[in-house]
DNA sequence: GTGTGTATCTCGTTC
DNA sequence: GAACGAGGTACACAC
């Protein structure tokens, strides 16, 4: 990894085109040959980047450029796309060189996943009498987080959100069309779980009959240690 | 900003845990106390980070941790939600710092906008005799791309993506769902145009009776420049 | 402020 | 490899 602190504008053109002004800049070139411009603040996003597989050329800036203050350019092209990305260097204020060698990655623990797991060991949550059919229910159209049965044998399908959105209902509602053709499986109702539910989707899934339930994830936790404890 | 490149593992604590194992990464420490880890490889998502509203405090490690080759902690914590980031620094084989200063920021230039504008401007792509009644026609749950007339006098509601997904198509479907209930509208039909659009969105869409229109933006972009040459 | 829609989204997983 | 869903999404814009 190389990094350069430059006085530098940019220019990408792409998907889009973009610009960015003079002005002094982190340029990081990674040993893929990607490049990103970060500024000194904002979040992880950089200004501007090129993702790989991309190549990096180096080349003198013509006359006019050099009257400008222009000492060095880089071209980035993206090795498919063809997107391009010129920095035009000014002032080079730092420049160093790292050897990084390959990174072992992220290790993650839980959110749907594990939501997921623990409102299928803890069924009872959906209402008394309530028992499970299976987790990921495969559909024509993609699989039901989960499916249970209710205490009276309907069949009720889960979509599990940690925020629940419009879109989650609308997904629940497609399933729920689907499966209600279905005669092993009707009459279906749905249930709407997420951590927390915003109005507009309330709104809509009780509007269409499905009922909402917001999950307490650190609760359903707490539920899974102390059924750890005891068994 | 601060530029540190070292032997470290670092933890996150909040929405999710995650844990990067030891090695050589850069750690980026902008002026604003926020903080990313960044590998030599992938995209422009640095590894971990926090962002800000966020607090650095560097610590001295116990015995236990001296032992194990740490020399340094540093915990991040979010001024809010109390996320926490904790990296354990071993070796450091670089460290520096920098005045950026403040960045005028990225100008950016068309994509959807561009598409919907050029659109508008030559609506008979949509069809012969198709007419513009306006961009961005207001309804009660949100803007329309685009509001035409077909030849024969019916409305045409057209939702614009760059890329058309299946929820472009739910989208369109409540906007027509509730503009065929204002008999000054009704009846209206629905055009999905996106540049690319995903056979899983098409399916629905016809089904649904929503006619779909691939946009060749580059194509849309000749009429346009010809256009601004002839007048 | 919150809510909504887009993204050069990125990143995984599945088919 | 394509497609689909999730994200510690981030980000801009409307209300």
């Amino acid at each position: 990894m190389r990094l350069v602190i430059a006085q530098c504008s940019v220019d990408y053109a792409g998907r889009l085109s973009a610009h960015l002004p003079l002005a002094t800049r982190l340029l990081m070139l990674k040993s893929d040959g990607s490049l990103l411009v970060h500024s000194d603040g904002g979040s992880y996003k950089p200004l501007n980047w090129m993702s790989p597989p991309c190549s990096l050329a180096v080349s003198q800036p013509d006359e006019l450029q050099v009257e400008a203050g222009i000492t060095e350019l880089w071209t980035v092209t993206h090795a498919k796309t063809a997107d391009q990305l010129i920095v035009s260097i000014y002032e080079v204020q730092h420049d160093s060189a790292h050897e990084l060698g390959v990174d072992p990655g992220l290790i993650k623990d839980g959110v749907e996943a594990h939501l997921q797991k623990l409102l299928a060991e803890h069924i009872h949550l959906l209402g008394d009498g309530h028992t499970l059919v299976r987790r990921e229910y495969m559909t024509a159209i993609g699989p039901v987080d989960i499916l249970a049965r209710d205490a009276s044998g309907a069949s009720v399908a889960v979509e599990l959100k940690r925020r629940g959105d419009i879109d989650g209902v609308e997904q629940l509602t497609r399933y729920l069309e689907l499966m209600n053709r279905d005669p092993h499986l009707a009459p279906v109702v749905g249930v709407f779980a997420a951590q927390q539910i915003k109005p507009q989707a309330r709104m809509l899934a009780e509007d269409r009959g499905i009922r909402c339930l917001v999950l307490d994830y650190d609760a359903m936790r707490g539920l899974d240690d102390t059924a750890s404890k005891l068994f």
